[in-house]
DNA sequence: CCGGTGATGGACT
DNA sequence: GTCCATCACCGGA
């Protein structure tokens, strides 16, 4: 079974292939999680929200884990994170993207712009978007029977992991390689590394490392 | 398939 | 004032 309780970047592979289900408004949305992200715990990592601190939005991040930190970010978008570690660590995997199993035409209803099934859940804001997911859940338990928000453990770990350095972090915050997916699925979100804009300081990052380096 | 860019609002320094 | 844990759309190849 998994420790939520454990560090986020040894939660974050576990989820692989996890099914999280919204039912709002009455109907089921499920994706079967195929990407994520690793944010450690207060003080360590510059790329976490709460590294500076708790503020007003980021107090769910310092609760109890087995919670869902939802956050809205660029004028526009909803990001969904699953609260990791011992209360006031504030750890939380960022659920990057999945595959739509439950409420297809729900979930294109909700993603209008998607031209198939694949895209969906292709990124973290589009995932938010197909299960109706936004700031209203955040803080929402997801380990409980009957909620909003449900999270189900994948009944085997994933075998073959794929890593890399995280998508849209730069900084000294990009030298961790704590984004983690399933190699060869077709709902992973394209690898676009921090600040490859114009710059030529990412472009040599890996993309998929063996598991036995982390 | 690929890269470039505008949209858009709130948190934080 | 600056920086985003992003997406959709456009044009080029």
């Amino acid at each position: 079974m998994v420790d939520l309780t454990q560090a986020a970047h040894v939660v974050a592979p576990q989820l692989l292939g996890a099914l999280l289900s919204s039912r709002v408004g009455g109907q089921t949305v499920t994706a079967r999680i195929t990407e994520v992200e690793a944010y450690a715990a207060v003080g360590i990592d510059p790329g976490s929200h709460a590294f500076r601190g708790q503020t007003p939005r980021t107090s769910v991040m310092f609760g109890p884990a087995g919670h869902a930190y939802v956050y809205f970010t660029y004028g526009m978008h909803w990001c969904c994170n699953v609260v990791t570690g011992e209360v006031g660590e504030a750890g939380a995997v960022l659920i990057r993207a999945g595959e739509i199993t439950e409420g297809l035409a729900l979930a294109h209803s909700r993603r209008v712009a998607a031209r198939g099934d694949r895209e969906l859940a292709q990124g973290p804001a589009r995932l938010t978007q197909a299960l109706g997911i936004d700031g209203e859940l955040n803080g929402t338990a997801l380990l409980q029977e009957g909620g909003v928000l449900t999270l189900r453990m994948p009944e085997q770990a994933a075998t073959k992991v794929g890593v890399s350095a995280r998508t849209g972090v730069g900084g000294a915050g990009a030298l961790t390689p704590w984004r983690f997916f399933l190699p060869d699925e077709p709902t992973v979100s394209r690898y676009r590394p921090a600040k490859a804009r114009g710059s030529r300081l990412a472009k040599g990052y890996v993309q998929n490392l063996d598991s036995e380096l982390w």
